[in-house]
DNA sequence: TAGTGGTCTAGACCACACA
DNA sequence: GTGTGGTCTAGACCACTAC
């Protein structure tokens, strides 16, 4: 069956048409106002329905494709994934997502140190070996209970304050400093705690982490950020959308 | 600078003009002709250059910039990123993984049944409670090492043979049979092993294991599968690139 | 002010799936 | 055959950045 669900366009709004189209498709979706299985309109036909050219009503659907939540087959048509949808993941900082999920995460800084830096994290920052680095060690927690220990490297002349970085987000912290993150590169693994881990994360020595290796990308393709951050295996998992297009 | 890159175009060919052009400066930036940092040619120039038309060019570069290797700064420009490029996560399996990386992977089948589902297997295949699925648990080696543990559910409908699992991937056997892998939900996350899968594995009990449960959906956006795949934590790892758009 | 990417239009032709 | 999505054109106007 072929729902169609009423949109309404502003568009004298900045909002591009596109988004403003993809998000009432999504919020229906979300909603269960479009559900599981549904026929989607055609493309010509929606175009038609909101008076707008062709282009433009592909790239509203090819965006909610692209998040995992329509899948189109040529010659066919375009139809609502059969299952309940999560959040994608995003680039945002783990600090927005507990946020979000309204734990109130608390960040402290254990280390916060400013030198020249090791040949590995000089290559892993793409800048000349004993460049001025900031290395800082922050343990996050939620609810009273630790989280995650993350260890990052920035150049120096990015620096965050130390009150920045306990009060919001490395990635907002960076933010309020000009520098916008549009890249991230992650490798995600797990390891044995060590003893420190172990302490600092009040598990056992041994301790199954979940570690994550991340490099981040600013607008110009510069690098700012390394770090390594090691999860509580019992309390944080990733989730990954993967489309084949 | 402003680096000018040789592109030849077959305009016969089935292959979508906007993926020739992406392909050659995917090339050309992992060859080295197009260094990080380099600025890259504007879209106007570039469509000019090749007579294509705007959108056209604009598709192939924006090819780029979701794969993460390239970033764009409006009324600025678009630079190739600081770093060495890997191969982005793809929806392919981890043994296409494998035999890409020369490791010639082998499978053995543990289990195989067909049989109702429990409740949980049936929800997680969106399918009515008591439906005929297939449980299937392989090991997966590579250089003679035990490599994964993987348990995999599908609707007994879809169900490849033993031997097709042995001899390739899961999602290759499922392509033979027409059905058509166009999306996967992952989540990630860390454990302990147990006994068995210590034993398995060839580790230790309480190891760390990287573990991965995946739903995966067809092209009409039906559930084909679910699984729950552990990797030694030594010998694995995922990769993922993030872009914000 | 000049140059860049971001959005949008109004069409066109083609490839594929299905009845 | 009919209907669907996939690709492509040749423009247009706007928003943002840097000088």
């Amino acid at each position: 069956m072929t729902t169609t669900l009423p949109i309404e366009l502003e568009r004298s709004s900045p909002v591009p048409l596109y988004f403003q189209v993809a998000q009432a498709f999504e919020k229906a979706i979300l909603d269960g106002h479009l559900k599981p299985g549904d026929r989607f309109e055609n493309e010509l036909a929606l175009a038609k329905r909101l008076n707008l050219s062709r282009p433009t009503t592909r790239r509203a659907i090819q965006e909610l494709v692209d998040k995992g939540m329509l899948v189109r087959k040529r010659g066919v048509g375009t139809q609502v994934v059969q299952a309940p949808v999560h959040r994608p993941v995003e680039l945002t900082s783990l600090f927005d997502d507990l946020a979000r999920a309204g734990q109130e995460p608390a960040t402290k800084v254990l280390d916060y140190a400013i030198g020249p830096a090791s040949d590995e994290i000089a290559t892993h920052l793409n800048l000349p070996a004993g460049s001025d680095v900031l290395m800082v060690r922050r343990l996050r927690s939620s609810g009273g209970q630790p989280l995650a220990l993350m260890t990052n490297h920035l150049p120096a002349a990015l620096a965050p304050d130390q009150d920045e970085l306990e009060a919001a987000g490395l990635y907002q912290a960076l933010r309020s400093r000009g520098v916008h993150i549009r890249l991230a590169r992650q490798r995600i693994g797990a390891k044995a705690a060590d003893r420190e881990e172990a302490r600092l994360l009040d598990e056992k020595p041994k301790a199954p982490l979940l570690v994550m290796s991340r490099t981040a990308f600013d607008d110009s393709g510069r690098i700012v950020e390394y770090g390594n951050h090691a999860y509580r295996a019992s309390r944080y998992f990733f989730e990954t959308t993967l489309v084949d297009r």
